[in-house]
DNA sequence: CTCCCTTACGAAGGCCGTAACGATT
DNA sequence: AATCGTTACGGCCTTCGTAAGGGAG
């Protein structure tokens, strides 16, 4: 007999919103990391929004001005930046994969 | 002048897939998964075949007798682990922060 | 017949974009 | 007036769950 009860990593947390996260952080403002991944305002404000809820504390502060890192953010964004760098690698390890296979069918050709 | 082209780390892919992936390759079935998610079985399978297409590989070897991971999900999996721990990481860190808030205000009182 | 995963399908919910708003320079 | 982010709202699209399908022991 086997029981398992639940398994969560996550809380929710998607990657879209870390990565508006750190799409915002990089170029400054919403707008601009709206412009720079293809989608409106709101959808990027949105998504830091939803972040911010599931982590339960602000992100950013909101100026007048624009939106600028929060104590809490300036802690995040490290971690963000590592999950963001594993994604990568994961991908780099598809592709390196991909192309030992595409030799080793050569060979057997 | 600025000019932002395009901003992506992701291609798409989310944690809630990621989750999926490394919960089957826990348990070790989409069954087992399921329950552990509190989701049904089509919705892991689904995920997965998601996660696979966005990747553009398989990540397991379907048999008759269930699923198993394949030579990519092999390659993939300390990768996936390590998304999941920074995001894990990342969590702690709010906590952190939040407890040393809560000192400073008790501090200011 | 049972187990496991996939496919089909209808329904619910989430996310997007446009538009309008409030605040600041 | 212009910039920047948020709120409101209608619509689409995604994802879910239930149910049915198909292969293997």
């Amino acid at each position: 007999m086997e029981l398992i009860i639940a398994i969560s990593y996550t809380d929710g947390m998607e990657l879209s919103e870390i990565e508006a996260f750190m799409t915002i952080q990089l170029v400054g403002s919403c707008t601009k990391a709206a412009e720079a991944m293809h989608l409106s305002q709101p959808a990027i404000s949105r998504r830091i929004e939803l972040l911010e809820r599931k982590l339960g504390v602000p992100l950013f502060e909101r100026l007048s001005s624009g939106i600028r890192l929060s104590e809490v953010g300036r802690a995040f964004l490290p971690h963000a930046r590592q999950v963001l760098a594993a994604i990568e690698d994961g991908h780099a390890v598809r592709l390196l994969i991909e192309k030992l296979r595409d030799e080793q069918d050569r060979q057997e050709i």
